[in-house]
DNA sequence: GATAGTGTTTAGATATATCTAAAAAAAATA
DNA sequence: TATTTTTTTTAGATATATCTAAACACTATC
């Protein structure tokens, strides 16, 4: 009953991570990576990668890494799109906190009904960023990708919006809403520890904590 | 990383399969029967069945027939009324018609998260019937039988209102939509033609037509 | 440029869900 | 009751997605 060209689960998951991996495509994504990322074995990479080759929708060459070809790209993009689209329903509809989307939203991103997604898009009133501060690509596959920068490779003295944050671990976002780091907070950066890469920042004007490196690299100014 | 007594998504389809045959459990349904309902081969039920059983959601004896156990049973009401929620929200929320509902309900359905049930049924505000009049079982499968008979079972000069369809095909769903039937339509049986089971009925007061048996099995009046 | 080490792929095995074909059990019929 | 027919189950195969262990290919070092 699969149709043509029709993906399982698990391959729209390889294909979304090799996209995130590749940074949009671009760069060669080796099998200890993806298998990382998959938290699965490199052998199992390695038949899977090869199982997608032969449906087109990665370009690979043994040895040489992986990324996704033109028509692999859409079609994670289309996985993306779904993803973020029912992170923004999660929280703007069902009351969701940003930190509790991301599980069911991996769940539903793989829900097979065009229709669906239009109708859903529409509900919500055609959102451009997820609740996370990241773009929803349209059906083609298009966004606007903003210029932006993670809090790790800011100046001293720079003030930023955030404008997006990493959305995979519940643990890192509920450390942000503890310390009062939304979407939206102006980000001062006071210094620079040199020692750990860690930072001294003042959170909307008013309160000052210093983050980890881990964690502002995973913050993203604008 | 499946969790102990986590049911794959064909799994709970075999459940929800054998409760519905079973008339809400209590029958036993065959082998053949459930290869019919689930579009596949009596050896590939046979298997199925066999797993099922011992995981104990099914009761079994070979050759004997199978039902659902009351874990069973808990299971499939669950399922179903996730099937049901999912189909009120695509008609009331993101306005689908009652005949586009039912395929990405069977996937919806499947959907692994408590806190997304709980909420969507808040969001809802709390339905008790599903866009075809079937009841929505709470969290603990309970639900208000109201007692209903198919149109096909009324007698001539009877008036009674439709307060259920069968949710499963789109044709007749459609074909309710031509003639004017919806849940609330007041029907009242002039004639029923002995040699087919086919009756004539007025719609509302107002607009006489000739209905199938087919048809008068599948509307259910209170 | 040979070699040690790491990264990657293949070979062979397991578990799920399915199938066809054959065997076994139950039901229907003579 | 014996035999035929139908239903159901088992046996053996296929396809997906995974694993471990072994082989192979690149890279870095001497």
């Amino acid at each position: 009953m699969t149709l043509t060209g029709m993906l399982s689960f698990v391959e729209e998951n390889y294909l979304k991570a090799i996209y995130h991996l590749s940074n949009s495509g671009e760069e060669s994504v080796t099998t200890n990576a993806l298998a990382e990322e998959m938290q699965t074995t490199p052998a199992s990479v390695s038949d899977m990668i090869r199982k997608l080759s032969k449906k087109e929708v990665v370009n690979y060459k043994k040895y040489q890494g992986v990324n996704v070809s033109e028509e692999g790209k859409l079609i994670a993009l289309r996985v993306i799109r779904k993803h973020r689209l029912w992170e923004v329903f999660l929280v703007e509809k069902l009351e969701f906190n940003w930190d509790e989307v991301h599980d069911v939203a991996e769940q539903l991103e793989h829900i097979k009904s065009p229709l669906l997604i239009q109708r859903l898009d529409e509900f919500l009133g055609f959102p451009q960023y997820d609740p996370h501060g990241d773009p929803i690509p349209d059906e083609n596959g298009q966004f606007t990708e903003s210029k932006r920068e993670p809090l790790s490779q800011t100046q001293i003295g720079i003030t930023g919006v955030v404008v997006a944050v990493e959305d995979s671990g519940t643990a890192f976002l509920k450390y942000l809403d503890k310390v009062g780091i939304s979407i939206g907070t102006k980000i001062t950066v006071e210094d620079i520890i040199e020692f750990d890469g860690s930072m001294d920042i003042t959170i909307d004007q008013k309160k000052s904590i210093t983050v980890s490196q881990t964690v502002a690299d995973n913050i993203w100014l604008a």
